[in-house]
DNA sequence: CATCCACGGGAATCAGCGGTAG
DNA sequence: CTACCGCTGATTCCCGTGGATG
């Protein structure tokens, strides 16, 4: 019934996009000064998550390479590499300049230093989730350098503003902005009907089921293709050689939390804990929230450290924190 | 206004791991 | 094989900051 699974796989790119022209040759206009050696205008990419913003940036990049010669890229998740550290290592990486990188022997700038005296080919970045990141100084610090391009991807406009301060808000107003909307329909069922034809046997699904799928995803790509596999898996479990109505119906739920619950289960048991009493709580301030974590663990870790901890579930989306210093709550999502 | 106290950055410390010199 | 070294990620310690509280 599979035929082909990293096509059921969200993050992959497709040869060809579908409905997203004009998303990418905004994209591609920012980028053409890189095929005259010289850097492309940063740009932002605004939208909705699964409306397409990830795929469209790594299929337009892909685009490029297959148009020059000589050019590195880099894609960088800030959600997993939210630190300064992190985010210059990866494009270190890319560039191939990481050899006797120490987090501790290692001067904080000498990595910014080695990405300025970067004289190799282009370099593009994307930049995911660029309002998880915690050190927004790294934005300052690559802006315009004259071999790296950014392509910066975010959900709201005013999350990604809000952590930055004046001069780089300034300096990023001007760049090019391109928005995606959520995926309409018949759109949707198209991207799914394309990753049903590569990645399934023949007939394995029909239009009806694709449409109930993405009925259900309301307009979230990502989800759409994760009930699609969900439900895939579930007819090769029960020996079936078609996706029914009825699996589609069992996968829907499973599809949709699956991101979530993937985050769930990366909790450590005192992260779990802390999860679970905010769940029964609701919302709770420090004191009482250490009170009850104490009470339920044998070992407990340090208020600091808890702190940790709850920013980094924070981080995650899988709390929500209101309020600054002694007035900060935290209840569940 | 004085005091309180959580926040969060940064440094110090701890614990586990892999490599290696003896 | 064992002792030791260097590295990393996790945790804790320390402390300046700033809103809340009375």
């Amino acid at each position: 019934m599979i035929r082909d699974a990293r096509v059921l796989q969200s993050q992959f790119v497709p040869d060809d996009v579908e409905h997203r022209n004009a998303e990418v040759n905004a994209l591609s206009n920012t980028l053409k000064p890189i095929m005259d050696g010289h850097s492309g205008e940063p740009s932002l990419l605004l939208g909705p998550t699964g409306a397409g913003k990830t795929c469209i940036a790594r299929f337009t990049v892909e685009r490029l390479r297959e148009n020059v010669l000589d050019i590195k890229t880099q894609y960088v998740n800030c959600w997993q590499d939210y630190t300064r550290f992190k985010v210059l290592y990866r494009i270190l990486e890319a560039i191939d300049r990481t050899v006797d990188i120490h987090r501790r022997s290692t001067p904080k700038d000498e990595l910014l230093d080695r990405v300025r005296a970067y004289d190799g080919p282009q370099c593009v970045v994307i930049l995911d989730e660029v309002d998880q990141l915690q050190e927004n100084r790294v934005l300052y610090d690559l802006y315009q350098l004259p071999r790296i391009s950014m392509i910066l991807i975010a959900n709201r406009e005013r999350d990604l503003f809000s952590l930055l301060d004046d001069r780089l808000t300034s300096r990023l107003q001007t760049c090019v902005r391109i928005s995606f909307e959520k995926y309409p329909l018949d759109e949707l069922v198209a991207i799914l009907k394309a990753r049903a034809h590569w990645g399934l046997s023949e007939d394995a699904i029909g239009t009806n089921e694709l449409e109930l799928i993405a009925d259900a995803a309301a307009g979230d790509a990502r989800i759409a293709i994760s009930i699609l596999r969900n439900a895939a898996r579930l007819a090769d479990q029960c020996g079936s050689d078609r996706i029914s109505t009825d699996l589609v119906h069992d996968a829907v739920p499973e599809g949709r939390d699956e991101v979530r619950q993937k985050t769930i289960d990366q909790l450590t048991p005192h992260q779990r804990t802390l999860y679970d009493i905010l769940n029964d709580e609701g919302e709770l301030e420090m004191g009482p929230l250490y009170d009850a974590y104490l009470d339920a663990v044998d070992a407990p870790k340090t208020r600091r450290t808890v702190r940790n901890y709850l920013s980094k579930m924070e981080h995650y989306r899988l709390i929500h924190a209101d309020g600054q210093n002694r007035a900060r709550t935290y209840r569940p999502r």
